[in-house]
DNA sequence: CTAGAACCTGACGTTGACGTGAAGGTCAAG
DNA sequence: CTTGACCTTCACGTCAACGTCAGGTTCTAG
C-alpha cells in the first residue's frame, strides 16, 4: 500500500503520514525509486497515533510509548509513563466536565428566563462550579460523568 | 485590585490578563496614570475564561458567549452556539475516554505478560477500541464514563 | 508514448495562547 | 530621594501538528 491509500483508509493527510515518519512514529519500506510502501497494519497504527494525539499526548511521548506497545510488554519506567498519561487524560476529562457544567448552567438560564434571574438577585451563571466555600478546592472526587 | 493581585488570585500570568483584555474577554478600569484596576468579580470571571479555554473554546467563541452570560439570558442564536460547544465538549470527552481505554489495554498487557501475548498469537494492544466490524462506527451511545 | 495522477524532498506559513525581553513610567517604604 | 517592586506599551519568539506551495520524479491508463 502506498501513501495515498493509507491516508484515505486511515483518514489523515499524506502530509500527516510523512510528518509521523519524520517524528519516528511510523516506519515505511521504500521501493527502488523511493516511494513509501506500508503494510496493512499501518492503518490501525495510524488510527492509534491519531487517538493518542487527540488525547493530548505530544509526539515525543508517543514515540517513547510505541516501542513497548509493539513489544507487547513494558518496563517499570514505561509503565509509569503510561500511568502518568492516563492520569493526565482523567484530569482533562474532569476539566471538560466542569466546563460543560458551566455551559449547562448558562443553557439552563437561557431557557428559563424567570424573574429570579433579574440582575440584582441571580447567582451568576459563571459562578465557580464548586461552591462549598473551602479555601483550597481539591479536584475532589472525580464524579461519575454521564454523557 | 491591580493586575498583579488578580493574576495571583486567579492563578494566571499578568500577560494572560492583558491578553484577555486585548481579546475583549475582560474589561478594566484605569487609574489616572493608566494602571489597570479590577473588581472582585474579575477573579471568578478569569477562572471561567480559563475553564472555557481548557475546554477548547477559542477566544473568538468565548467573546461571543460572554455578553449573554453577563446578561443572564440568551437569544436563539447564542443558544445554538452554547449547544454546539456543549456537543463539542461531549465529543472530546468521548474521544478522551477511547484514548484512555487504549492506554488501559496497554497497561493491562504490561502487567500481565503471559504466553498468550507472544507476537504470533496476541491481538495487538493497539487494536481499534470498537471491533465489532460495522463499517461506519457511529460514535455510539456515549457511555457512562466513570473516573 | 504521453498525459495526468500520484509521489518525492525541502521549506516556509498557519494558528492560539501566551512567554519574554526592551525601554520606560509609577508607587510605597526607608 | 532613591531603591526596587510593580506597572505601561510594543513587539518578536515559541511550540506542535500539520497546510501549502515549489520544483522535480515516477507510476499508470489509454
Amino acid at each position: 500500500m502506498r501513501i495515498g491509500e493509507l491516508a484515505d483508509r486511515a483518514g489523515v493527510s499524506t502530509r500527516a503520514l510523512r510528518y509521523y515518519e519524520e517524528q519516528g512514529l511510523l516506519a515505511s519500506e521504500r521501493t527502488a525509486s523511493g516511494q513509501r510502501v506500508y503494510a496493512e497494519a499501518a492503518v490501525e497504527r495510524v488510527q492509534l497515533i491519531q487517538q493518542l494525539f487527540t488525547a493530548g499526548l505530544p509526539s515525543r511521548t508517543i514515540v517513547r510509548l510505541l516501542p513497548y506497545i509493539d513489544a507487547g510488554h513494558a518496563t517499570p519506567e514505561s509503565f509509569e509513563l503510561l500511568a502518568a498519561e492516563r492520569d493526565r487524560i482523567t484530569t482533562a476529562m474532569t476539566e471538560l466536565a466542569a466546563a460543560r457544567d458551566a455551559l449547562d448552567r448558562m443553557i439552563h438560564i437561557a431557557n428559563h428566563p424567570t424573574p429570579e434571574h433579574c440582575p440584582a438577585l441571580r447567582e451568576p451563571a459563571w459562578a465557580p462550579y464548586v461552591e462549598a466555600g473551602a479555601d483550597s478546592t481539591p479536584v475532589d472526587e472525580a464524579a461519575a460523568v454521564t454523557v
